[in-house]
DNA sequence: TTAGGTGCAAATTCTTTGCACCCTG
DNA sequence: CAGGGTGCAAAGAATTTGCACCTAA
């Protein structure tokens, strides 16, 4: 189901190095770190345990290097990014457009997602109290604004 | 698909009464600024929107006023509560349970759900670049600690 | 060698808390 | 009138930044 952790590290070396940036010791126990466990750490938990391994690492590396990795591609971040808390006073059923770029959070319906299935190992994990669709994408605006050419 | 914005004021004054809470200016006011935009605002938006209305409110009461409306139900937090941002390095297509208790992210796997067909409306909010169950509940570690009794 | 990366410490930003005063019930 | 709720200001977290030194390439 998952890659293999040495794979993981292979393909890591491999997009670090295309990218032209350094290879240090840091980031390489940074990312082994959030590879290796499956716990879905925030940057405190990747930062001790990483300091197991390397000692003089700090939590600004840390953060550094965690962001540098999803601009890579290499991790993701859970929720809707590296944002704040958002509230929501819509309690009907419904599921979340997540615009990666600008933030935006669009609700949007829809009669099958809400007959989901949930396959039967979720038993296992918990009682199931609400289920919900997340979309991530790019928003029409901000596509467009891309184009237009902005900076980039 | 929502319901009336009065409507919800009243359905949210009778759950204040009945939790013995007082239903003072700033909570309507707060409440009604979360119900009446879709736009899932964070603390700092609601705030601003509450201000031009009773322009001595202050920041943290809207903090305080938002976590009490999500225990009371009225609303609900995006993401997995109200926490830092959690870092993945599992690319490979999952979903994610969530306890709403503990904070624990459990992956989980299904084919049916990677098949899942959006609707159309999609498209008219943007390109879709992943889609990802998310299902909220309380885990069975959290749901024994409940009931050995702490001190609820 | 040298440009990018790191650690440190200080700055920001976001959120929470203590306390005296205020207002709903 | 009483007790919960609010605003203020200060404290605490979480995250970011400037800068001098370090190190991979």
């Amino acid at each position: 189901m998952n890659m293999d952790i040495e794979q993981q590290m292979a393909r890591f070396k491999e997009i670090c190095r295309n990218s032209g940036a350094k290879l240090t010791h840091q980031r390489m126990e940074i990312f082994r770190e959030v590879a290796q466990t499956g716990i879905h750490p925030d940057a405190e938990t990747v930062f001790k345990g990483v300091r197991e391994r390397v000692p003089s690492v700090s939590i600004d590396t840390v953060y550094r290097t965690l962001w540098w990795l999803r601009d890579l591609g290499l991790i993701t971040i859970l929720g809707s990014q590296h944002e704040r808390a958002r509230f929501d006073a819509n309690l009907s059923r419904h599921h979340h457009f997540i615009c990666t770029q600008c933030g935006l959070i669009q609700d949007f319906f829809s009669d099958d997602l809400n007959r989901l299935e949930l396959p039967d190992s979720i038993r296992s994990i918990g009682r199931v109290e609400k289920t919900q669709v997340e979309v991530k994408g790019i928003c029409h605006e901000c596509a467009a604004d891309d184009q237009t050419g902005a900076i980039a």
